[in-house]
DNA sequence: TGCTAAGTGTTTTAGTGTTATCATAATCTT
DNA sequence: AAGATTATGATAACACTAAAACACTTAGCA
């Protein structure tokens, strides 16, 4: 590795004018600027981003903590981060806390020693079930920034960007409603992380306004680590007479289709289906799943301009929560 | 943050003191020891990160560049590589090429300024359909080692991690003929990446091979960016008597499976479909489509291990090729 | 003309946090 | 009292940069 060392060495002068004819200082004389630069290039000089760093006490590097880069909500938003990350002159570190709370801690705490100069997250579940956040609160506490999207708790004072689950949800029951579905079941895999909670409280709010709505609400939960087709299955079985079905979960809703077609239901005729999630590979389902779309671009570029904001600003300003608009997205499983 | 200079300064000793007590040295008194250590984890002290990257002129950490987040393919490579490193002590510095020589190129440069200790990378879709490798060779030329892995070029020596690309689709071929198939159709969208092109080639072979298969080859090319969908339409239209489909991408073996059955196609009775990629959220397909899995956590954690091993290794060993098994695993469209 | 003041281009020094090496002082053996 | 042992401190090095110091030249002015 080419140092300032080695050109100063070659061209004999002193490092620190080599280091400021490099950044073109005013002092130096243009002709050894010239020189310098001309060694600089030839030996292809790098400035050595560890010792920038140490001199700086700052990185330029964000770490990133995803619960589960094999769901395609995160990947989405990974390439967001990273995009504008990287437009913004910060590299990332990526941590998966595979959902796990001890994992999720272990990331924050190895790069919480100068690895990084703030945090992205999004809370792993065992976090969220337990309301186990004192490792975030420890990484506040040493100024570290930290933005948390998606699942967030309400106990941490920080950076957040969400989205308005509830009402996503609601807009999506009151489409249903609109349609004149008559028995309308909410299918959930992620109830317990704290959005599964607000959409689900959507779903039941706008049923319970619904004036001549007679079915009583119905969801369907389904644990983490079960098999999603069988309580699909149980439920097409149980109640044949079901007209509306809204996956709150960026799964569910394309295994529903899939088993209502076996089933010969006709689809939005008989029965409208509405999932949750970007546009993904899902698209290529036939008929294509009307959706609850996340923005999750949004949810990703936000993540990173409020976090080089807080980096920027010396002055403490509080915790800002941003919400990300959704947008119901009809295609053709709706009417 | 809290360094060695605090802890020395609050128990009046140097720093050195304190350093070598932290690292239980024999040099200390016990006495010391115990009182540095009670000090540095009341303080909750952490050793800096960047000042000992800077010392040891090494940074435990890698740079891992993936040509598209959104292919689940990469999202699970980037699971498997993150556990491993994790699992070495290694932190990952994620970068996206989106397929773009550019940003690969870009990302490979800047952090090759001491940021990272080595790579693990896919070549993007441009660089490998130009051969563009330059950049790579580049980063070898440095002493920066490299791993390659599933998208690799021959013209690079470095170690790399591939699969029998040949031998998979060669061998599902052969599946689909000894069930009896007479018109077996290939279809790909990554006909420019060199996996595609062997794969082709294996299906090739399998068909020249086959004593009493009459018709000609029949391979599917779809584009990049084009819809996958319509190329699938018009085979169905074009051929209706096809009975046997190969698809050597992610995606396009599924979309096929969706129209068949929207044409009334008894899989597998009257057509057989075997997709090419791990398990991913396509299992929820009905009938669960058969696959080669291509064994994605093997590929990223033995990439690992490749490029630790060169890390640790001060000898020059020769460019090391591993190459993971594929298994043909039969679900529910094949016989 | 001779002195100071200002300007120019460079070098020296110090500091970022850490650790390895060498030096030193104090205590303990013999 | 010389030599060994024990505990601690000082220094240098990693690569870099900001600030201060240093020669040297030139300009301004009595």
């Amino acid at each position: 590795m080419i140092t300032l060392k080695h050109l100063a060495e070659q061209l004999n002068v002193s490092i620190s004018t080599v280091s400021k004819a490099l950044h073109d200082s005013e002092e130096i004389s243009p002709d050894t600027i010239e020189r310098v630069k001309a060694l600089a290039k030839h030996l292809n000089y790098k400035p050595n981003k560890v010792a920038i760093s140490l001199k700086n006490s700052k990185t330029n590097t964000i770490g990133v903590i995803i619960p589960n880069i094999l769901n395609h909500f995160f990947a989405k938003a990974l390439y967001a981060i990273e995009k504008e990350a990287s437009k913004q002159g910060y590299n990332i570190i990526t941590c998966l806390s595979n959902e796990k709370k001890d994992k999720e801690m272990n990331s924050l705490q190895l790069l919480s020693n100068g690895s990084v100069d703030g945090f992205i997250m999004s809370m792993a579940e065992e976090s969220q079930i337990a309301n186990n956040v004192d490792h975030i609160k420890d990484i506040l506490h040493q100024n570290i920034p930290v933005v948390i999207f998606d699942r967030v708790s309400e106990s941490i004072a920080c950076d957040k960007v969400i989205i308005d689950d509830f009402g996503a949800a609601y807009e999506a029951t009151k489409h249903l409603l609109s349609e004149g579905r008559k028995h309308i079941v909410l299918i959930s895999n992620i109830d317990d992380l704290s959005v599964g909670k607000l959409r689900t409280n959507g779903y039941m709010e706008a049923l319970s306004e619904a004036a001549n709505y007679d079915n009583k609400p119905n969801v369907i939960i389904i644990k983490t680590n079960d098999a999603i087709e069988a309580p699909i299955e149980d439920l097409f079985k149980n109640h044949p007479t079901v007209d509306g079905i809204i996956s709150i979960d960026n799964t569910s809703g394309v295994v529903a289709l899939q088993k209502a077609i076996k089933l010969n239901y006709k689809i939005p005729q008989d029965l409208s289906i509405i999932g949750f999630s970007d546009e993904n590979v899902l698209q290529f389902t036939d008929p294509k799943l009307s959706t609850i779309s996340q923005h999750t671009l949004d949810i990703g570029k936000s993540s990173v301009q409020l976090l080089v904001d807080r980096l920027k600003s010396k002055d403490q300003v509080k915790p800002i929560i941003k919400t990300i608009k959704t947008k119901l997205i009809l295609r053709e499983t709706t009417k």
